[in-house]
DNA sequence: CCATCTTCCGCACGATCGTTCGTTCCGTCA
DNA sequence: TGACGGAACGAACGATCGTGCGGAAGATGG
């Protein structure tokens, strides 16, 4: 990896905090620039615009959910405990540093302004749903879960908790958060199993 | 009601309506300005700096969402029938123009940058939730509900609903979004009763 | 060791941000 | 009718936005 890649990754991992503080368009050149100590015209000579600096980030975010939360869910057995997996990993992801949130933030904040970033958003949310009903789908061939559940409609409701899990934690810091959402889904698989 | 007191109104008719798409960030004053075809400072002199107007802009979007969603459903019979009036006015104040929502994208911008604003949202969140759980144990003294059922769970749990449900909606423009979150509160409520 | 190519910088640009100031307009009441 | 107060205006401010350009370092490969 040559240095101009090297210092990008750096960029990028301050860009990505940064954009899970204050959102993708709070992320400001001049800013994070002085956060990592470079001159605005130097950083920005390694994306060729704003809104590139933006679909890096969230390729940099989505890396990095898929590496500490779909892979390790994946790696456990199918099934009740893949799903379980999962959940701990993302509530896990949320809790710490690491912006699993940034994903839902920024859809939060371009639902309604076309463009690549929202067409990007669009197609990582569709893989998500995607993933986790695959997952769901692999419990009811298991004979974990009833085979007349939806897997789709479980896969939105479990985003549902997710994002309920969000906003108690970072908007009112409850810290009952991450129980409250262990029994929400708790609840759904309790209606999904045979 | 004064000539200054109705434009102010107008002005934040206007200013909600930009805050639900572009969020309360991305509201600007300028554009706000040539929107309802006024000078900038003109507009600036109703409100003495741009967190006073974000205030003001959420206390509207408040008051809208008591009247249309939250009244309503107080006017309904107790217990689960106001819990499912409450969800339809919800549901559909969100499909239409009427921002419900705004008050849910400022909380995805503001949950990491204290001030005012974030308080605000705080303190409007709790009280829907008191509200919310509220209802719910009306319908517990009913005799609809579960007796053991924890209502503030069911307040966390039905606002997860309702923003899988934005986010189908908005983000994923996702037309079986009504029906998936119906559903799910179908599954909330089979839950909790009796 | 030198030529070349990347990396980074300083500087500057036009635009827009929130905000202030002084002035004009107009309705209200004496 | 004339004075007064609120409402809206135009112009301008310092700051910051994203974005270019030309040149100075520094790494790289022959």
């Amino acid at each position: 990896m040559g240095k101009g890649e090297l210092t990008k990754q750096t960029v990028l991992a301050t860009a990505t905090e940064i954009a899970g503080r204050l959102g993708l368009a709070g992320l400001t050149i001049g800013s994070l620039a002085s956060q990592v100590e470079m001159s605005k015209s130097g950083l920005f000579g390694h994306f060729r615009s704003k809104e590139a600096l933006q679909m890096e980030v969230l390729a940099y975010a989505r890396e990095s959910f898929v590496e500490t939360v779909i892979h390790p869910a994946l790696a456990a057995p199918r099934g009740e405990r893949r799903v379980r997996t999962l959940v701990e990993r993302w509530l896990a992801c949320s809790l710490g540093r690491e912006p699993g949130c940034l994903m839902v933030s920024a859809a939060a904040e371009f639902d309604d302004q076309p463009g690549p970033v929202r067409d990007q958003l669009v197609r990582d949310h569709r893989d998500l749903m995607d993933s986790v009903a695959q997952m769901f789908r692999t419990g009811i061939s298991e004979g974990e879960f009833r085979p007349d559940a939806d897997p789709e409609q479980f896969a939105h409701d479990l985003y549902g908790v997710m994002l309920g899990f969000f906003h108690a934690h970072r908007l009112m810091k409850d810290p009952a958060a991450t129980s409250r959402s262990r029994r929400a889904v708790d609840a759904l698989l309790d209606n999904a199993r045979i």
